[in-house]
DNA sequence: GGAATGTTACTAGGTTCATAGTAGCCGTGC
DNA sequence: GCACGGCTACTATGAACCTAGTAACATTCC
């Protein structure tokens, strides 16, 4: 069945994410992408499992048609990462953006083009904002 | 025994937070500011069993010389948080503190004191920036 | 001191998760 | 057509987690 939040585990993700990057792949392909992290790779049908999983919650389709099955994800990065930051924001952070992103400035080292870009971010929600609150305001004049 | 980072649940944490807040409290101090969300405050036992959990990770300190018990966070909120933040920057965005950031100023609704803020903060990191690299780039005059 | 009440210690059940094995199926190569 | 190699389906195990109950213990109030 397919939800439009399913829970996505840690090892799950993992995955979910080298099949954002290649588009689609099988089984295998996957688990030739899986960089040794601490536990060493995992073993083929542990990936299989996994995948299965992630297919059965909607996140994957499979198409069955070829042999060895390609797995694609259904899920755009966007959607997912959207949702699993906003649930950290509020089971963590209670919801307080602000505090997040001030942490993030200082305790992340951020590259000069992190920071620049982050201030046009700034710099442009600032501005649609006078926009939008100006018919009120009444300051913007000629 | 106690570990320097822990492994903190999601249930753990609500705890946590409350302890935070009020400094050190009882069992039933902690239940009774548990705010009902979705399933209800656990029950008075759930409660106890997480904070002992939490007291054998070392995450909490027991005064058992009064009646009932009084429980006390050992680590500080800031440590906690930080940790949390980095486990997730790396889990989800792959350590990419930019593109976290940019996506909470485009999705999570700042107020215009956290923006003020933020900005505050991106001024002054650039300042220190600058301050640091002038002895090398030779710039900043004689 | 004994009953009532609250607190703690211990135990347990149900769920999700990560990991993986085994058996069987299917297509390929001879 | 039959053996072999890879792939899939199904099942399993062990850990972590959340929840809570029961029984024993302490405190207090008469």
């Amino acid at each position: 069945m397919a939800s439009k939040h399913p829970n996505i585990t840690a090892a799950e993700l993992k995955l979910l994410k080298i099949l954002w990057d290649v588009g689609s792949a099988t089984v295998r392909d996957v688990r030739d992408r899986l960089t040794e992290d601490e536990a060493g790779v995992p073993a083929y049908t542990t990936v299989m499992t996994l995948m299965n999983q992630l297919a059965t919650k909607g996140v994957l389709r499979v198409d069955r048609s070829r042999q060895p099955f390609v797995y694609e994800a259904v899920l755009r990065r966007e959607q997912v990462l959207s949702a699993r930051l906003k649930q950290f924001l509020s089971q963590v952070f209670d919801g307080q953006a602000g505090e997040l992103v001030l942490r993030l400035i200082d305790e992340a080292d951020l590259s000069a083009e992190d920071v620049r870009r982050i201030e046009a971010r700034i710099e442009k929600l600032e501005e649609d904002r006078r926009d939008s609150s100006s018919k009120s305001t009444g300051r913007g004049g000629p």
